[in-house]
DNA sequence: TGTACATCAGTGAACGCGCGTTCACTGATGTAC
DNA sequence: TGTACATCAGTGAACGCGCGTTCACTGATGTAC
């Protein structure tokens, strides 16, 4: 057994560990080309096996993508909830910190960011992905169920609403001023106008932050 | 002069209006596929035409793409100044109907609005559609901007700010919960949400509409 | 008014390409005895 | 411990496909004289 071959798990036919290894693989193709550049062909050159070597761990060429994106909605998901960890009891910080850490995410995985919220991608034919998703929006949801209810204001805005406003501006402001086209000349940076967009829409429902 | 070409503006060889055609098929045809699958070789087919013809009146497959997206930024431009004549001189209800108008495009031209706000598109390498895109940023930021310089708020907003989040927010819902995928059961209709959110936004800013 | 001619929109055939997927196969693995 | 064998991950060749784009061409148009 070849030096390289054993550092890749490779025993010279079985891989080890195929399906991982085409994972990551999709990943930094869909990185480097975009979803529409994605081709299994190249993936299995890449990866360094035939090219009717995924066929075996994956049904074709959607289901690959629908895996990549299914566990980009699962680190989302625990990404926020690291952050709402940090927030202590204050709920709305908590509210605000997870909307930061969304609008983190989908700068530093702007490719899986893009497939997960990719409009053409039949998420509905890939239950697996669909639960993924509601489970990293049901982060948010709880989040703001639990602000709503500590809140004190006159007027308790219903929490699944909160929740859609916070999800929509974030996931706006990701998709216009991320990525390498959004390298225009915006005169303030994503992450402080989410900032201000969340004062804003949160102080507006006496729903102030303790800090 | 057979009867059904000529009614097509087709003369038997010259076809009359090639490049409106093309456009026209385009859009057609990136409805039904969405912009991975529209291919120029299909364009030429439903358009009746060599697959060389559309060479003739643009450069490429992306220019064709850009071109449609380019219109699609004027179309939304007009909508939205249309709406804001709609609001009198209530600015803060003349910055809600240009929200509503983006939305109602977005809805109605969904397939297009996908091309228009595409990531992956290289939309810089279009000066025409990246003019078109930012004149019609610029009807909603004209409009924040009259409608901070009319408040009364102790504090006034920047008005780019006000627009940038606007625009975000309209954007993401746009995005998140209209088309086709999106038929997962909001239990708020979008436009309901938009409306919202920007009653809770603006409310904010002191800028409550009059209405 | 009639004719020669430049223009240029559209033709049709061809190119090279890479794709997704299937197929019968091969050979490494690990289990039963 | 040794051997027969079932399993199944990966092979490699092939399929049919449609694509984007180029090329030398053709034939309709409209203008200059």
């Amino acid at each position: 057994m070849p030096e390289q071959e054993r550092a890749r798990g490779r025993d010279g036919y079985h891989h080890g560990n195929l399906r991982e290894a085409l994972i990551e693989g999709a990943l930094g193709l869909i990185a480097e080309r975009g979803l529409a550049g994605f081709a299994v062909a190249e993936l299995a050159r890449v990866v360094g096996v035939s090219s009717a070597a995924p066929y075996r761990h994956f049904r074709d060429r959607d289901a690959v993508v629908a895996e990549v994106a299914r566990r980009g909605f699962e680190s989302l998901a625990t990404e926020m909830v690291a952050a709402i960890g940090l927030a202590g009891n204050d709920m709305v910080a908590a509210l605000e910190r997870c909307a930061h850490a969304h609008l983190a995410f989908a700068e530093r995985e702007h490719p899986v960011y893009g497939v997960m919220f990719d409009p053409h991608f039949p998420i509905e034919s890939h239950p697996d992905l669909v639960a993924a998703r509601e489970a990293a929006f049901s982060v948010l949801r709880r989040t703001a169920q639990d602000a709503c209810n500590r809140s004190d204001a006159p007027r308790r805005p219903p929490p699944l609403m909160v929740a859609l406003h916070v999800w929509s501006m974030t996931h706006g402001i990701a998709n216009l001023f991320l990525g390498l086209s959004a390298s225009n000349q915006l005169p303030i940076a994503p992450r402080e106008l989410l900032k201000a967009g969340l004062l804003v829409y949160l102080a507006s429902l006496t729903l102030t932050s303790a800090r």
